[in-house]
DNA sequence: TAACGCCTTTACTGGTGAGTATACTAGTCA
DNA sequence: TGACTAGTATACTCACCAGTAAAGGCGTTA
């Protein structure tokens, strides 16, 4: 059913000839980092420790001295990504002011790391597929995401810029139209992150703008 | 990790006392029915035929009579909701004339499509759990609904009350957002499915007119 | 009642994959 | 040189699950 080929090769600090870099943080990155890819391209269940091992020169067994089990890799790129997009929310560059502004940020910092090799983890990961309190973690960071949406739909219906729409349904229209990036964005794609992102707020933003 | 509790019972017309239909197509259909639910639930992956048997009232070697295996009623599923969205997007109103108001008429049946109970299998089943034939209708009709919503936008620039978007990003936006109600939308929810729909539409059909 | 056929069940197979026990190897320090 | 340790591999276990073989009812027709 599913292609049986190897997977791609990932740049890996275990090289197949010998000189091995010793750092043990740089490896567990690289595990990450590795997962994260395979994830994007054939999915979580699909995904055997064996594959990624194999992707990384390495065995299983291996990768047991860097991670715990399955569920804290599809855990750790969930968090990478998402702690991106907190940053966004959370920093907005000083210049921007308004809260038109401040969504224009949002939206350029969600685009990138969306695009970035974390983005299908961050989306299509199930909670199912983690334990209660990993679980619990991501939801409240999802949520904490939803919140910041609607308080800028809110501040910028406040501050007389935005026309007064449902925040609630706002946030979840943007989040929706932001998360399926993943569906169609490919490295190769004719657009960068910041020119969808563009696109993407002036649709948005003229769908909230009073006029 | 998963929690072991019995699925939650479906309707079905194998009761659990005595006088069963007979009809091979109701009981077909509610293997698939029953399939949506549990995939919604649970996710595809977590959802073992046992589980679906057993929500039926029945055991694994007889959902064997009605379906092929597995993957099977994946796609039906699928299928199944993916019809309505077509309906919808080739089947607009006859009082819908002008884009704006087919566009409309497509987001209304976009959204009671994805509500329903094979919202799920539509949006986050995976084309990589089904063979390459059934991977390949499934992106055919994704590409279908795709290019419809394209030359839904384009018509209304031609017509001139849309605003001279890139098509290609609008669609994305917009089936982005309405596939996205998947992961927040609960029966018991504030919202009726044509509330939400309006909300929608109102948000992008002010993001796109030319004013 | 007998025979046929459909539906269903019990009890299996076979494969896959997460996770592990144990042994091997190489670098490090005394 | 002789421990000691960290890192890696070989070779497993164990559970789960899709799919199946074979036999047991039960309604229908004669």
């Amino acid at each position: 059913m599913v292609a049986p080929e190897n997977p791609s090769p990932a740049d890996s600090p275990w090289k197949p000839s010998g000189d091995r870099a010793r750092d043990r943080a740089m490896k567990r990155d690289a595990v990450i980092r590795a997962a994260a890819r395979l994830f994007r391209e054939r999915g979580y269940h699909r995904t055997s420790l064996d594959d990624l091992a194999l992707a990384l020169n390495v065995t299983k067994p291996t990768l047991y001295r860097y991670v715990e089990n399955k569920e804290e890799i599809l855990f750790e790129c969930f968090r990478l990504g998402v702690e991106r997009i907190l940053a966004a929310l959370h920093s907005p560059p000083p210049e921007a002011t308004t809260a038109r502004e401040r969504l224009r940020a949002l939206v350029l910092g969600y685009v990138g790391a969306i695009t970035s090799e974390f983005g299908w983890c961050m989306v299509r990961a199930e909670d199912q597929d983690l334990g209660p309190e990993m679980s619990q973690a991501i939801k409240a960071a999802k949520t904490e995401i939803d919140q910041g949406i609607r308080r800028l739909v809110r501040d910028g219906i406040d501050e007389g810029t935005f026309r007064d729409r449902d925040p609630k349904m706002v946030a979840f229209a943007l989040a929706g139209a932001l998360n399926w990036i993943t569906h169609w964005h490919r490295e190769d794609a004719a657009l960068t992150p910041d020119e969808i992102a563009e696109r993407f707020f002036a649709l948005f933003a003229g769908g909230l703008s009073a006029t």
